[in-house]
DNA sequence: CGTAGGTTTGACCGCCTTCAAACTTGGTGG
DNA sequence: CCACCAAGTTTGAAGGCGGTCAAACCTACG
């Protein structure tokens, strides 16, 4: 991997706080790859070997049972992903698939837990990381037990705004069908979703989304940190 | 605490791999309790302070969004619950009650994480826990968006039934609404469901689970190990 | 430009919910 | 021990949300 790639990685709240010494080794022992958009870069049901950090691009995490599939998430960088399965050395539950060119780093699954059992400050922020994880999970789930499809169309509107600094229109970070299935819809729900979401304050156009009434739209979401507020990335903040 | 209940706690995998040290300084400042039936113990929103673990009883997670309420789990001794909130420090995203009279061990957040800074087989333990707890929830997600309610009551069953050894016949361990609300169903659908499986191999009257025709139960469920299997509880059976 | 893939729309259907009432169960006190 | 009451469960009727299938439309890209 590249020299100067590594600054990236060391800033993550997983890399942190760790030794010097103990990054340096991990990051010898990984290699980074370039992958083309819409590779599979591993499949549910696969022993994991290794760590994934994603540099640069877009992977979406999804599942599969029976031959139908759900998008379980979207990594975006610079972060880690299915740290969980590495630490239980078990197999994916998860498959993983690059949906723009993507740059990611690959740490050994062992070197990982060796590293962890080595340096108690990677331990906690591994730990940290993994309750993280969790913790979206949890959110993920409720969203989809407590909410139906219109709610949960609004709640996502209202969290990708707030993400970007309440911004009051933005574009769509992903495709229509894969936001459906992140939503636990399909595409054609999604779409009349959309349309009956005009009434509500918010108008999509193509990729264009703008909210044209944050009031009516925030009633129908209903907003609440329980649910939609991020996991904190971090929980030391550096300096 | 009683002192005769230390040893069962130190054989939870959590609390196993720690020094004796370790774990006698954190069973010094922690307090066991006994909680009647149906008594909530924290409620989602307020901050982390106690991890709990479970001595005898039955415990219920659930959540709550606009008046509607979903069971995310049922906790069966001896086992902790709600640690990625200690760890993190934050806000309980479930809220627990009582489903049975039960005893429990309240371990303070910040003792606890001061532990896992100093004990590292401690730390590694906690890890486990927490990628399991991840894992479980993840496989709670995907059967909730890739299967209907039908295939989730079959694939219940035959989980139960697997959980307890292959046996074809079984006990509701919990009420049906309760059951019904952990499927991401209403009572009534589950009612309906159950009626309408007694064509494709299982019999329930009452609170008895009869599997008549495990084949046919088995190809509606569609068992998957990437939802189905349980996490185990340990990768490091002791000795 | 042409084509493949994504999106929208329409028609239809079925799963699941809602609301209401009857029925069953379990616990309590007379 | 039985009567009673509250709570859980089942059943019915009705409706809506979201799914499926099919075709038309749009868009990106070679």
């Amino acid at each position: 991997m590249r020299e100067e790639e590594r600054p990236g990685i060391r800033r993550l709240p997983l890399f942190r706080e760790m030794s010097e010494q103990t990054f340096g080794t991990l990051m010898d022992v990984s290699y980074a790859q370039n992958f083309p958009p819409l590779l599979d870069l591993f499949s549910q049901g696969q022993n994991a070997d290794f760590l994934h950090v994603l540099i640069e691009g877009t992977v979406e995490l999804h599942s599969d049972w029976h031959g139908r599939e759900t998008v379980m998430g979207v990594v975006q960088p610079v972060s880690a992903f299915i740290i969980a399965a590495c630490v239980r050395d078990g197999a994916y539950l998860m498959s993983a698939r690059t949906l723009e060119r993507s740059r990611i780093v690959l740490i050994p699954a062992d070197d990982l837990r060796h590293s962890m059992r080595r340096d108690a400050d990677f331990a906690m922020a591994a730990m940290d990381e993994m309750a993280r994880g969790y913790r979206v999970m949890v959110r993920h789930a409720k969203n989809m037990k407590l909410r139906n499809a219109r709610e949960r169309l609004a709640a996502w509107v209202l969290r990708e705004s707030t993400h970007l600094g309440g911004a009051a229109g933005f574009v769509l970070p992903v495709e229509k069908r894969r936001l459906a299935s992140y939503l636990g819809i399909t595409a054609e729900s999604l779409s009349r979703s959309i349309r009956s979401l005009r009434e509500d304050g918010v108008r999509i156009d193509g990729a264009r989304v703008t909210i044209t009434d944050p009031a009516r739209l925030t009633a129908l979401a209903g907003p609440d940190p329980l649910i939609d507020d991020p996991e904190p990335d971090d929980r030391h903040p550096p300096g």
